[in-house]
DNA sequence: CTGAAAGCGCTTACAG
DNA sequence: CTGAAAGCGCTTACAG
């Protein structure tokens, strides 16, 4: 019952239009017609090609589609990882868009590397997408000049306001949400307010930065609390940054963690040392992540509009594939500070 | 500086081969070759081309590439979701072996749906992919039979044993997790055991089969103290679940959540309700998720070898694509219970 | 070590 | 509504 279709000989096996063709008594190009522009041909042969079609259990060949038509329908989406709940919501929000359109999707991990980056896109770009969509706008020269290069349109999500785009870009500005989580921490009466990083891509230096510049317009004679550390995010280290950050300023009230995880981490070691939050302190994080409403107690913390960011940078995309002008290239989604009983 | 690269026209403004070619003054074939089996060619040629394709920005196209050498060097990795942290170990470990022999992967959701799966497979089977990796062996019997019929290598990943594999399986068995997770219950004292699961798919029902049936025979004149909820995984749906069991059963003392999310939302109610962990109430999970080292208190829970499935599932499917017999079709790689405070 | 010819499976652009 | 011709950019298989 098994056809060939190994891989070194030419053609072995494989059903292809003109063999479902051949058995309708009709051209290729009608086959290819009745399967990708439906209107244009007759119900009867319609009909008789799908039955056929089945009949052989033929399979179109994208590569030859690709070649031929000169249009991979296919975008490049970069993000730093998968695994990330984060990004996760971003991409669900593209696929939404990408789907019915019949756009599909291949999608690359940097690793929060910008080496990795570069190769992921050199390696992306054999496959002619029809656009890129990638994360954040701090990316290296180098490779954005071959983006440019590419002709190819390209939305950088994520992030605003750091550095011009390439070409279009959606997000949020991380400068801003680090500095209103301060003012929060300041209008409920925080006095020695501390910040524990990780991961130190650009968006978390800015949420960072725009939290500190804040907090020493409030405070100058205080001593800036920061523990960064360049390991990725995870809740273990949450709770390594947070006894670090304790150790150096004991009398620190307030921590802003620039992630959920991190926050989880925090809370649990608080947890360990019989510290309550937020009376002896508070804890922040965010991302505003599923487990961030359910955990004791339940965790203060800036949620972005993930799942909108991914459907914007589609829609950006797709618009400018119809070869729509694009009014609108920057664009920022805002985001939400969400209080709960942590801080 | 922008080239054309506009799809629709037709071979507008890209550099081929043949242009690389002509510059260098030899035939695309070198070219071609210089870049594929640079061992074939004359180590002057070979930089004269490099410089040529630097110089020219040449990037090979990969769908030319694979309609002409009938062979996509891709690999179809078919998991239910990106997002859940289960599968992005998974994932990494086939990365990790694909990547260094050139194989690209084409990851696919199915979201736990049977019909998604079917969809996906036969979307991915328009990239000619040299191999399929799936996740389970409760396939639909159409979408079954036509990876059979494609003649591509199949493996399928995470589960042995309920089924004779299409082709190839690595996994565990989670009839035996279930039952190991029962006996330990069993071992520590507990008496009226309960069991909490979501999601549903066959390897989650097969854990809670396991499990009872081992309760069962330690406890015959037990109820079954089950709560089964088909939606997706969550630490929210972990608490619900919780409530929903102990208001059926007041006096159960001790639970197994067949994911570890689950098993954080039950310890977060627990410590809304101050239920003592594990002197009033028991509770275990599964998976070994990171968190689950961290939470107050410790969960204890059992390990799936999630890397090396992904890594073994790779090997044997690279295996079979250089022509190596399959000496082993059926792999259990086993798994561990790991002991902590929780239970 | 290098090349001329043919072909992979499809779609475009032009006719009718 | 349907088709004959040409071509997308690459590699295979055969020579030399």
């Amino acid at each position: 019952m098994k056809s060939a279709g190994k891989s070194g000989h030419r053609g072995k096996g494989r059903i292809t239009l003109d063999d479902v063709a051949r058995r309708v008594g009709v051209s290729a190009i009608t086959v290819s017609r009745a399967l990708n522009n439906p209107d244009k041909v007759s119900e009867a042969l319609k009909e008789r090609i799908q039955q056929a079609v089945l009949e052989t259990g033929y399979v179109p060949n994208r590569a030859a589609r690709s070649l031929a038509s000169n249009a991979s329908k296919t975008l490049a989406v970069i993000i730093p990882s998968v695994s990330n709940a984060v990004f996760s919501n971003v991409i669900k929000g593209i696929y939404d868009v990408c789907t019915p359109l019949n756009y599909e999707m291949i999608i690359g991990n940097t690793y929060y590397s910008l080496k990795q980056e570069s190769n992921l896109i050199e390696k992306f770009l054999t496959h002619m997408p029809d656009g890129f969509i990638t994360t954040g706008l701090d990316m290296s020269d180098d490779t954005r000049q071959r983006l440019e290069q590419s002709g190819i349109p390209v939305v950088q999500m994520m992030e605003t306001g750091t550095r011009e785009p390439i070409d279009m870009c959606v997000g949020i500005s991380h400068l801003a949400a680090g500095r209103e989580m301060a003012e929060y921490f300041i209008r409920k009466g925080y006095q020695r307010i501390g910040v524990i990083a990780s991961q130190l891509d650009q968006r978390t230096r800015n949420r960072v930065q725009g939290f500190l510049s804040c907090v020493r317009e409030h405070a100058p004679t205080q001593p800036d609390r920061v523990i960064a550390d360049p390991r990725p995010s995870s809740v273990h280290l949450g709770g390594a940054l947070f006894s670090e950050l304790l150790a150096q300023f004991p009398d620190t009230d307030a921590i802003f963690c620039c992630n959920d995880d991190l926050a989880y981490g925090a809370i649990y070691e608080c947890q360990r040392r019989h510290l309550r939050i937020p009376q002896q302190i508070a804890i922040a994080g965010f991302n505003d992540l599923e487990q961030s409403a359910c955990i004791n107690p339940s965790l203060t913390s800036i949620a972005i509009p993930l799942y909108s960011i991914g459907k914007t940078a589609a829609e950006m995309m797709l618009n400018r594939l119809k070869g729509q002008p694009t009014p609108t290239p920057v664009m920022d989604l805002g985001f939400r500070l969400i209080e709960r009983e942590s801080a």
